[in-house]
DNA sequence: TCACATTTGTACGTATGTATC
DNA sequence: AGATACATACGTACAAATGTG
């Protein structure tokens, strides 16, 4: 069970990779709309990265609206928007 | 001349207050489409914060979609997308 | 109310890689 | 080869909000 799959190396950066995976989660339903993701701290011991790198691959995720972030509770996964 | 407004005690975080003035900026005309906005060091300079800061200001128009980052040059000043 | 741990948000510091000039 | 500038990544500190006890 190697599925973690993050290769520091590839042209990729961690960062997006990171990205990627949850986003895959979410869409996939592991984590449905009002539920939150695992924190920063815990995403970072998961792929054995940085807590900030971590944090920049969520962000990007809220950026895409995706999730929302509420302080000292968690990133939360919002409703979709406008599809279907 | 004390216009340049910065206050990092205020309540609203200093990489936001940079990337306000700077979309002004841009939409007033100082830097027009195709234009590169100061690097970011020159940012941290003038606005005396570290060049993090000043580059999360710029990567949140960036997001914004007002600048584009070319590796080695700078941040050019998009087209308007959209707006007439 | 207070103390403590957790988590997000902000800010500074630093190193390395890549691209441009 | 060197200076400049963006992109990525790790490290650290403190503030604010939350939850638990």
């Amino acid at each position: 069970m190697v599925a973690v799959t993050i290769d520091p190396e590839g042209p990729v950066p961690v960062y997006r990779q990171i990205a990627a995976l949850l986003r895959d989660a979410i869409r996939r339903g592991d984590y449905p709309p009002g539920r939150a993701i695992p924190s920063a701290k815990r995403l970072a011991q998961q792929y054995d990265v940085a807590e900030v790198t971590a944090r920049k691959a969520v962000l990007a995720l809220v950026d895409e609206g995706l999730l929302e972030g509420v302080t000292g509770r968690g990133m939360f996964v919002k409703q979709p928007q406008g599809d279907g």
